[in-house]
DNA sequence: TTAAACCCTAAACCATAGTTCATAGCAATA
DNA sequence: TATTGCTATGAACTATGGTTTAGGGTTTAA
């Protein structure tokens, strides 16, 4: 009935490597943790919940530092409950800022993505080549592309005889 | 009219530290950029293109050395179009996956800090405290609060005597 | 009771992404 | 032409988040 649990069922159920769990310990993120008296970890279920918050706060890229501030937070009762509150607010809006830049970058990655797809894309990407090509030239800069003009022209001739 | 810009001006504009672009160069990221007969990198135009790429990917957490993969794609011209395309493709999956990690984990979050909101916040914790503590004692494993149970009790009568 | 499977710690090691420092060369301006 | 402010490199250093290894004890099941 009292059910406990080693590092490896721990592990298992939260897919980590036993190194991990040992790792967070280490840095003092499992201060719930208790031991035998071999000094083997005695995982209870409640530190299941614990645990569980810690990957939540992990998946969303908090610092181990921050966490395990959180978590002593938590083992001092509900006199911190307004401090955790605010640092979660705070994370909160650090995970909004993450979910913003992703946004505004994976649609630029979709337009590049639309770029490559679309039918003409070998003309688009020459004519960028080519822009960047006059520049460089214009300016007296090494040509940044691998095949020079020429051999570029040749490729682009031997696109032509392949039709 | 043909202007060039120095490694600050483009620091500048891209918010980034010259150490940070400097980085980037030596790990191979910048091979369109030029350099004048004292060493000195010279930026064009065309160059903050490739860059804003580079600050694209690496704002969606691509690492360094896929950057670089992608560039040195770049500057093979149209005959790496379909590799290029995959490898967006591939980063475009990780940062679907990032963003459903994201949500996930931010409902979470909030549910925690809706619950440290609430008006029986105290009672909720409180209670919470009391079930970690009733199965750590059931499992004489010993109690990760701070306050013991005496002085939790001690701080619920103090708490009721202040009401 | 013994082998296989587990668990422990400490310390070294690794990768990633930079930053800082020492030293020195170039550029613009007064 | 001298000072100030840029620029360069290489090497060392930092921080973060782990993983690996060495050496040794514990548990379990046949």
């Amino acid at each position: 009935m009292k059910k406990t649990y080693s590092i490896k069922e721990v592990a298992t159920y939260f897919n980590l490597p036993i190194s991990t769990i040992r790792y967070y310990d280490k840095k003092g993120l499992l201060p719930f943790v208790s031991k035998n008296t071999s000094g083997y970890r005695i995982f209870s279920k409640s530190d299941f919940g614990f645990i569980k918050t810690i990957c939540c706060l992990k998946n969303t890229d908090m610092p181990i530092k921050d966490i395990k501030t959180y978590i002593d937070l938590c083992m001092r009762g509900i006199s911190t409950i307004d401090q955790r509150k605010k640092m979660l607010n705070q994370h909160k809006e650090n995970v909004l800022k993450k979910q913003r830049i992703l946004e505004r970058n994976l649609f630029e990655i979709e337009t590049k993505i639309n770029r490559y797809s679309s039918d003409d894309s070998v003309e688009i990407i020459k004519k960028q080549i080519d822009f960047v090509q006059d520049e460089k030239e214009q300016l007296h800069l090494k040509n940044p592309f691998i095949l020079g003009r020429k051999a570029f022209f040749w490729t682009n001739n031997l696109k032509r005889s392949l039709i």
